[in-house]
DNA sequence: TTGACATAAATAACAGTGTAAAGTAGATTG
DNA sequence: CAATCTACTTTACACTGTTATTTATGTCAA
């Protein structure tokens, strides 16, 4: 019987164990939830740790139990943000098998990353690049998982199909990723300062850039 | 008698206000140099006004004498970078005649900018783009002496040369900048951060970016 | 069941930040 | 000489992130 009993008492341990972990998950995503409305109703500056810890009703220190500092909690919802853009690039991917049309759909995806999440997509590239390799590092992604890569392969076929020139993938990745980029931090720094930098002419100034670049980039 | 009184009172009191003036001016210079030099070594985020004061000796509070805030203060420091940054592309302009060197030169002119003020650069166009409407404005500065118009003049007179092809000049303009922008955001966003990005990776980005619109917008 | 222990959360405190209101020596002026 | 004006400081407030310390609360073995 002390053999049951003993068995019984670490199932229930470890159950109650198990839950215990359950809720520590719980309440860190309660966290980070919050944390992400606030990042988006707030922005990166306005961004404060204190005001998080009180919408959900702790104190500000009870964070740390749960995220080493500021910084962690804002990667963390940063995090989100990167494995968002990269599902949004890898759907442009697979849902486009010509090369030329996927090479478009990538930008296009991009640029409506960067409208429809500017904060998010200003931390990521703008504020806080740095954590564009510890996002891809912590998640332990392959290398063709992330969005870089993807673009990469995409002129990579591109290339081989003959409808890109040939050259080194990755500067011709990297020419690329700098012009749609220019594009979409462009009209996320300049929407509301100047007038005519509304979406309408990101979307303008994108299908401009990727005419432009059939023209410079054919073989 | 008392008329002469009157006049040399008047001139001494007149003087006296000149010289106050100054010496206003002058404390004034005093704080946006050593805010200046404060801002280049700390960068935006680390920028803090009661360690500017400590530098010149003075309490925070005297600095609110001067500038009506902080950033009214961070202002003042960019509207210098803003100033150096017209004048850059204003000489790359001027000393090429070549319309098609022009142009290159005014690419090379924005990068070696960026590179050479990379904090400058980021609070400028990336941090706080909404002072570049602003930076022109208080200085009443015409429509042909910024650098937006510096540059679209180029390319208007690139169009009339037949070496550019022609369209609407602030579209091209726009694809030009968010080009040369794009190259230099990212090099500043990934130096240190991804090893490849070093200076000289933007150089020979922007070599190809060159060469690419150089096809691209040909007629 | 009780006493030792571990875990979660809160308190208190520190060193910063920007900013506004009130006070204070010293020059300027009638 | 007394009043006023000017440049500046002192004081204070409401924030910020972060650390060390306390206080409950639940878990566990004897």
């Amino acid at each position: 019987m002390s053999e049951t009993t003993a068995t019984r008492q670490t199932r229930i341990r470890q159950k109650s164990a198990e839950r215990r972990e359950r809720q520590r998950q719980e309440t860190r995503k309660a966290i980070l939830e919050a944390a992400t409305r606030m990042f988006e109703r707030e922005g990166y500056e306005g961004f404060s740790l204190r005001q998080v810890a009180e919408t959900i009703g702790y104190t500000p220190t009870t964070i740390y139990l749960y995220f080493k500092d500021k910084d962690d909690l804002l990667f963390a919802v940063c995090s989100q943000g990167f494995a968002e853009f990269t599902e949004a690039l890898q759907h442009a991917y697979d849902t486009h098998p010509d090369p030329t049309e996927r090479l478009n759909a990538l930008a296009w995806a991009y640029l409506e990353f960067g409208l429809s999440h500017p904060l998010h997509y200003q931390v990521m590239f703008m504020q806080r690049s740095e954590w564009v390799t510890k996002a891809t590092d912590s998640k332990g992604e392959v290398e063709g998982s992330n969005s870089y890569t993807i673009l990469m392969n995409a002129i990579i076929e591109a290339m081989k199909a003959g409808v890109v020139r040939m050259g080194d993938p990755i500067e011709t990745t990297n020419l690329l990723w700098s012009g749609v980029h220019g594009i979409v931090s462009l009209a996320l720094s300049m929407r509301g300062v100047i007038p005519k930098w509304e979406e309408s002419e990101a979307r303008r100034l994108m299908g401009n850039y990727l005419e432009m670049i059939g023209r410079g980039l054919s073989p």
